[in-house]
DNA sequence: AATTGTGAATTGATTCACAGCT
DNA sequence: AGCTGTGAATCAATTCACAATT
């Protein structure tokens, strides 16, 4: 398959270049040079120009990338047009606070419900928050393929099994242990504190 | 500075590294293999010792590395030794929710507070809410190096600006805009929506 | 005249392979 | 005998430089 030709951090910058053309799209700016949008992205020019041939050929020379074609075809590239359906595991503070923020809802993925050992921390959101035994049901009857795992570490391995045997494929873990899953299964790690501690190396 | 020449990515996995030593630690291990390390760190046993050669020698041949002593030399070499104060800008749905995080203190970084523009949504807790007003005042008399901000990408840019202004070295920014800051200011970006759509690329 | 698209060159990171200690 | 430490080799990503196109 060709995609797995294509650098796994191209794949980052595309959605920021999406986020990018989103605004200028809003903006009602119609045309944009590489130079223009690799700067609003944090990247150099040819950088933007080389991670777009991966994909194909979608600006004209002498003038630019077309805002709004260019955003449908890294839509499409991202595979982003449909809505993705999503769980969350792990209704503690990170867990609660993620359910409450809206950037996942703006950018097309909407979380279906909530699992916890003790579904009676509920939400007096939409979001229904369900105990763990009906997860694994819930997964396979809704096809769901990724998660949001915000379990405390302790038990972060363990849920991830779970979660995997019962058909998931893409695990967003907030927890800090690094989970062990078959190939296949994509994880993406947030580790708040340690981008703090990365920072902190940085500054001096 | 001899620092430089460190991959950044190496920093990472230091923390990561790190982490992991502290599990062991807690289950009174008190030797690892370069193996059985970076196992536990999701990385090959080479990227781990070649990344710790950057900082030095820690490992006694023939036997492995010393737990707790590896794990000092790592907390000395990213510079976590003492606590780092730290503001957070913008509390709105998801600066609340890192407001509530306990796991900055878990690794020694102390939220000492928060400012919005509206500082009515005061929070129940020890960490005080404050007018914008106050915030370069107190990053100035509280020599305050690091910021997490959390504000709306429409004014990010712009609290970003103030911040470096006032003297803030390292931002971790869950805006979905990139900054722009000056050199020596150091940004770590955490998109959220972004890594969803990162995992939902690579599923299929 | 301006700007893309891309092969070639460069730079950077990872992994290998094995010498060096304990 | 076992495992670290590291120079050399490999692999991957980035940047350059310029031909191609409008």
């Amino acid at each position: 398959m060709v995609k797995l030709a294509i650098p796994r951090k191209a794949v980052y910058r595309l959605s920021l270049y999406q986020r990018s053309l989103q605004r200028l799209k809003a903006n009602k700016v119609s045309t944009v040079s590489s130079a223009a949008l690799a700067k609003a992205a944090g990247v150099k020019p040819t950088q933007l120009r080389k991670d777009l041939t991966y994909f194909g050929q979608f600006g004209t020379r002498g003038l630019g990338y077309d805002v709004e074609a260019l955003s449908n075809k890294l839509v499409e590239a991202l595979g982003t047009t449909r809505l993705q359906p999503v769980i969350l595991v792990g209704v503690g503070n990170l867990g609660s606070a993620l359910l409450h923020y809206q950037g996942f809802a703006k950018e097309g993925f909407e979380i279906l419900a909530a699992f916890d050992i003790e579904p009676g921390k509920k939400h007096h959101f939409d979001i229904p928050v369900l105990p763990m035994g009906r997860m694994r049901e819930f997964i396979r009857t809704k096809k769901i393929k990724m998660a949001v795992l915000s379990v405390p570490g302790t038990v972060s391995q363990e849920v991830a099994n779970e979660l995997v045997a019962a058909g998931i494929q893409g695990i967003l873990n907030f927890s800090t242990i690094i989970l062990q899953v078959p190939d296949g299964v994509v994880v993406n790690n947030v580790d708040l504190a340690m981008e703090l501690e990365n920072l902190s190396y940085f500054i001096r």
